[in-house]
DNA sequence: GAAAATTGGATGCGTTTGTAACTTTTTTGA
DNA sequence: TCAAAAAAGTTACAAACGCATCCAATTTTC
């Protein structure tokens, strides 16, 4: 009969993750929020169109995991702010491919950029290693 | 003059971090949501005053690393649940120390529980040496 | 080929959150 | 010693979110 080690929050994996996570997410969103306004979903939709090309609402949705309701306000407010133009697909006129204007471009080549060494920064003081095993764990644990 | 390598959002450890964290939080939230009616602050304040024994708000913002804000309505939704009781302190009447109910001594009872299981399953697919690089570098990201 | 079901997307509503202001009590310091 | 600053906690307000609903276009089905 074993006794039960303690248990505290910090031992408690998911909100360990949470810390880590909300921890992270608040160095990098200066970067999103100062320079060019943007909430985070705006910046992944920006990211998304950036980096993989124009594309449909839905397909952000599928490709980001991101509820329909939050990309459809993320694109309103990208287009009121011109980082991004719609145009109809005559194919099926349910759909609009979204696309970055000039602007939305050189902000995510920035923020790509920024991102980029952001990331390089967080996880250099890792090893080799230890970066290896946390990329796998949160894979998993994230279900990718 | 080495290309950068291309870089997608998973590469990105913040929004990993965030996938995993947003993942993990959703499947534990069943517990303390269907079973009590719980949000998830107030599950931390239960937590941490099923943890540590009777402490004020104060302390809890402090410990659980959480807004007072938040903190203040957790602890009214958990008072008007019978969750836990306010006592004042007379030393300082700006204080109130905060303690479970029975009801809310079962709760943490039930909860404590079902977090080391979960904590246990959600970590037992990972090797002993995953599992303490993980937790030392969430650790250390977090800023803990 | 028209009614029904489905899909992409937008919107309304209630809830949760963050920020700032506010109340009350205690501490500070001129 | 008493006015100002600080601290614990609450509240007001606006922004953001999730959910359900709605609209318009398309596909399915009988």
């Amino acid at each position: 009969m074993t006794e039960p080690e303690p248990f505290d929050l910090r031992d408690f994996t998911p909100y360990l993750l949470n810390l880590a996570a909300e921890q992270s997410s608040l160095t990098f969103q200066s970067y999103y929020k100062d320079r060019y306004g943007m909430l985070r979903t705006e910046w992944r939709v920006v990211f998304h169109l950036g980096r993989y090309g124009p594309m449909t609402a839905k397909e952000i949705c599928s490709r980001a995991r991101l509820h329909k309701t939050k990309v459809s306000r993320a694109v309103s407010a990208l287009e009121k702010n011109r980082f991004l133009v719609k145009s109809a697909l005559e194919q099926d006129r349910r759909l609009e491919l979204l696309k970055l204007t000039k602007t939305g471009q050189s902000a995510f080549a920035d923020l790509y950029d920024a991102a980029r060494r952001f990331d390089a920064e967080l996880v250099g003081q890792f090893t080799e290693n230890e970066r290896e095993v946390l990329r796998r764990c949160l894979t998993r644990i994230a279900g990718l």
